[in-house]
DNA sequence: ATGGCTTTAAAATAAAGA
């Protein structure tokens, strides 16, 4: 079982890239994230057409993530997460598909910092902490996959000092993701990569892509019952070089099936 | 320091991203 995850900077504008990557990589689960598109306009039918059922949390404008699943509907188990019932971000929508417990996730990216966008993606991480646990407690094949807008350490990431004030590697930032991966959830792409570079973002600035100056932000978590599972996970880099790409490339991990 | 791109929303610039 393939299951990535694609950070698609609107769905609308990406959708020639995304159908070709699902065409070409096949994967079986596909989170994604940063649709920008309100549910009305979603592309629904087509993603039908490709051969995807999927669950859908739209927003107009910025946000929105969805879990797409070949050949089978994915089943919505939770949407959004407790503990700000006045946040209206589309940032988080959980399913099963097929055994398996999939959660797409949009982290608030945290700039600039210090202020008030740093101390909601804060408490965001915090809430996911929350859901994550009660996630781990079902004792189930589970992945939590997507744009975590963290960067795990020095080595995650194309220059330290370029990026020392930037959200994205704050310590606070960091230790909230460590907090959660110790919770008893697995880095896919760190455990099949040990060491080095692997690059899931280049910015579409500053020749980005062109200098290889990148960082590792798209992550998948998995649980024991899924761990125990891993066969290998990727990054499918050569298509953040293709035409009208993403600023994001598809990060993916494979399971082995029960 | 701010962002030299890119997308969306919406009708010219502005917000947001990372």
């Amino acid at each position: 079982m393939k299951i990535a995850t694609y950070n698609v900077n609107g769905i609308r504008s990406r959708m020639p890239r995304l159908l070709e990557w699902l065409d070409e990589t096949k994967p079986d689960v596909v989170c994604l994230q940063e649709l920008k598109s309100a549910e009305e306009n979603l592309p629904v039918a087509d993603i039908r057409a490709a051969g995807y059922g999927a669950v859908w949390h739209g927003q107009k404008g910025f946000n929105g993530v969805a879990i797409l699943a070949r050949g089978q509907d994915p089943v919505e188990i939770h949407r959004g997460l407790e503990g700000e019932p006045e946040d209206e971000h589309s940032r988080y929508i959980e399913a099963d598909v097929g055994g398996v417990r999939i959660a797409s996730i949009y982290l608030p990216n945290g700039n600039p910092q210090p202020g008030p966008k740093f101390d909601y993606k804060l408490r965001w991480l915090k809430r996911l902490q929350d859901r994550a646990r009660a996630i781990l407690a079902e004792e189930v094949p589970a992945v939590l996959a997507g744009d975590y807008n963290v960067i795990p350490t020095d080595e995650d990431v194309f220059s330290v000092q370029a990026m020392q004030n930037d959200a994205l590697m704050q310590p606070e930032s960091r230790a909230a993701f460590r907090t959660l991966c110790h919770q008893g959830w697995t880095d896919a792409i760190r455990t099949r990569h040990p060491v080095g570079p692997v690059w899931t973002f280049w910015d579409y600035q500053m020749r980005g892509w062109e200098r290889d100056a990148g960082f590792r932000i798209d992550h998948l978590l998995l649980s024991p019952q899924a761990a125990d599972r891993l066969v290998d996970a990727n990054v499918d880099r050569d298509h953040r070089g293709r035409e009208k790409a993403s600023d994001h490339a598809p990060t993916w991990v494979t399971l082995r099936d029960l």
